[in-house]
DNA sequence: GCCCATTGACTACATTTGTAGTCGCATCAG
DNA sequence: CTGATGCGACTACAAATGTAGTCAATGGGC
């Protein structure tokens, strides 16, 4: 099932990834001031993501409790996986180059990366 | 201007990017199979790229000849920052992480992102 | 026990996106 | 010159998305 959540759905997840539980409150008070976002809205786009199975709402008297269904390494993978395919053809370092030269790239991102290619050689 | 192009719409960029100029029919045997669009879905996309000045038509006779009107470098980079910032805030690392563990990063890649980072250290 | 505030359900609606059809016109074959 | 056909302009329309309002119910404070 795990429908694919929109950008703002995944704001939504990304907060619940942050904190679970939440209620709806909870949630608009993180994220809807940043994203300009009533109540309301945040509610439509929880309702949304429960429907797509990617959030699960636990009644905890008469509110529901928030959290996401699917994993964010899961999520993100995907998401990290579809993007390089629809960009570069699957091919990685041609995003990191993009990266590069738009100075995206910080100096612990490098040590960090260069430390997960060599475990990956291995 | 360059407003966005949506999923759709960049295929046909790229095609543009890859052979430039081409005529709707060209594109569309050039991408309308594999992504299953008729030839009016293909025109669709033109029209709209060209609305929103991503692309360039030509008059050539009674057809128009199109370009891209946007460098791929500037509109794949951007992208590209859109993407780790929306998901990763802007760390890079974390991307490289979660396609590694995908498997999604080939030998060839290794290389090249090392051969990158060393020029990115000097 | 009762009222009010809060909360979720439902509804609303404009915009964007995906996908395509129609139609008038210009052009090329003959 | 004329007719078939190829092409772009315009139109269509459903689904997804972004954003929010309304309303009825319910639970907690008093």
């Amino acid at each position: 099932m795990a429908e694919r959540a929109s950008e703002s759905e995944m704001q939504v997840l990304s907060a619940l990834w942050e904190e679970a539980p939440q209620t709806a409150a909870e949630l608009t008070s993180r994220i809807g001031k940043v994203n300009g976002w009533t109540q309301a809205t945040v509610k439509t786009l929880l309702a949304r993501l429960v429907q797509k199975g990617a959030v699960t709402a636990e009644a905890d008297g008469r509110r529901y409790l928030y959290s996401p269904a699917i994993e964010r390494a899961d999520a993100v993978g995907e998401e990290s996986q579809r993007f390089v395919d629809r960009l570069f053809g699957g091919r990685v370092s041609p995003l990191i180059a993009h990266l590069a030269d738009r100075e995206a790239i910080s100096d612990t991102d490098i040590a960090e990366i260069e430390a997960l290619l060599k475990k990956l050689k291995s």
